[in-house]
RNA sequence: AGAGGGUUGGCGGAGUGGUCGAACGCGGCGGUCUUGAAAACCGUUGUACCGCGAGGUACCGGGGGUUCGAAUCCCUCACUCUCUGCCA
């Protein structure tokens, strides 16, 4: 753990430990102590009900002198009690995931490690245009218009650009679908509780669109809603593993870091996004990784675009993941790797926020693994798809999208 | 948004101050019976924390209060339902 939590560039990881050790065992010794005088005064309570009953009622009054000490000696343990939880959890939901043991160190994305790369970079010829002149060129999509009637980052689709979303979207679905895969259509707006339970709170607070009106968060990604249906729940054992994709829309503020890098759809405020989630026992966790890349994959060699698998370090892994892999697939024009995908296993890390639990052969209660991933995120496959397909006289639709778009070129 | 009703164990649904962690029904699990199954009958059946264990403690939407004692009384918040209004 301590080696784990190093890779994510914590200073002290023992020291850390080794507060909330002693915290724990604080917060341990006070329960007892308080069971104990509440035992006590429950025996007391107990006793002058009994005498009551039997009309002994001055004996019932001497009892009664008994038990303001304990009740007062109740109290302040009670207050101790809350206090040691209240700092310990605060001290836990400030300590991000510890890694899996394949996570290699790093500080940046520079330390990411590249571990599959899969089809041809195309060559295009030399007036290839980056998706921002396309979109234009051919009226796709409009970020003036989504200027005008909301802000940046929050484009107009327009004509075929619209409708090669809708096709990407059903597409994906499909996939999943024929991947075993249960559909649902979640809220995307969320309460307070689930964003502590999948762990964008208290961490990621500022990078949620907030109402505060009404206390309520626009999802980052699906995978909030739909991994907290099943918060506070023990799951049958025969009923996994829970296997489920939804398309929504989602919502990212992206507070600062704009520029070159983020022209265009790379970065957006709101994006479509097709997310698969998986609740697996621990000793499956792995095996359903492996099975969520190799579907995130797959949907990337049919749609022909190049990609490549990077496992992320410890400085660029999620607060929540245990592991993660970011599919990124080329974008010619841009000359660039854009991400697409990201495939985590967060282990029990929100199991254990959620109280997801199922129980094991031999009937204990156990906390279960939770993963997601992006299968996909519309907007930079979008851009790739413009980029690598332009040619002289229009932009070719992958085959596979064809019977979705009812069109086969822009 | 206004008025009123509700929130109890996997589900339904009792319970208005004292062995209530909670009747009863359904469902689940185990058993008897049966060639097998159904029916019937008997038993069992929540979660968490502490403890080697016996056992103890907490939880009847959340938080607070009254009381020796609260599922039951009071305050407060949330959610939900019905009616009215508005509305895709």
């Amino acid at each position: 753990m301590v080696k784990g939590l190093t890779k994510r560039g914590i200073a002290k990881p023992e020291s850390l430990i080794q507060e909330v050790l002693d915290l724990d065992q604080k917060r341990r010794t006070t329960q007892v102590k308080l069971d104990d005088t509440l035992s006590q005064s429950n025996n007391l309570a107990r006793q002058i009900g009994q005498l009551m009953r039997e009309g002994k009622k001055e004996e019932a009054d001497r009892v009664k002198t008994q038990t303001s000490e304990l009740k007062q000696l109740g109290k302040s343990l009670q207050e101790n009690l809350s206090t040691f939880e209240e700092e310990l959890k605060q001290l836990l939901y400030n300590i991000p995931n510890v890694p899996h043991e394949s996570v290699p160190e790093g500080n940046s994305d520079q330390d990411n490690e590249v571990i599959y790369e899969h089809g041809k970079i195309p060559s295009l010829h030399d007036t290839a245009k980056p998706h921002w002149e396309l979109i234009k060129e051919y009226d796709i999509i409009d970020f003036d218009l989504g200027n005008k009637v909301t802000g940046a980052g929050f484009p107009f689709y327009k004509g075929k650009g619209a409708r090669l979303q809708r096709a990407l979207i059903n597409f994906f679905l499909d996939e999943a679908l024929a991947a075993g895969y249960y559909e649902v259509q979640p809220p995307i707006v969320i309460n307070e509780a689930s964003g502590i339970g999948t762990g964008q709170l208290p961490d990621k607070e500022g990078q949620m669109y907030h109402a505060t009106k009404d206390n309520v968060y626009l999802i980052p990604t699906a995978e909030v809603p739909i991994t907290n249906m099943y918060r506070d729940s023990i799951i049958k054992s025969e009923n996994l593993p829970i296997k489920n994709v939804g398309y929504t829309p989602c919502f990212r503020r992206e507070a600062g870091s704009w520029g070159a890098d983020v022209r265009g759809l790379n970065r957006l405020h709101q994006f479509d996004k097709v997310e698969i989630i998986q609740i697996q026992k621990p000793e499956k966790s792995y095996e359903a990784f492996d099975e969520m890349c190799k579907h995130v994959q797959g949907l990337l060699e049919k749609l022909n675009l190049p990609y490549r698998v990077l496992r992320l370090c410890g400085g660029d892994i999620g607060y929540t993941a245990a592991l993660t892999f970011d599919m990124e697939v080329y974008s010619a024009a841009q000359k660039r790797w854009l991400e697409v995908s990201s495939v985590s296993n967060v282990e029990t890390y929100q199991s254990n926020r959620l109280k997801l639990r199922y129980k094991d052969e031999s009937k204990k209660t156990k906390l279960l693994h939770t993963l997601n991933g992006s299968a996909l995120a519309l907007p930079r496959i979008v851009a790739a798809i413009l980029e690598n397909n332009q040619t002289e006289n229009g932009i070719v639709i992958p085959e596979v999208l064809r019977k979705y778009t009812g069109f086969d070129k822009i």
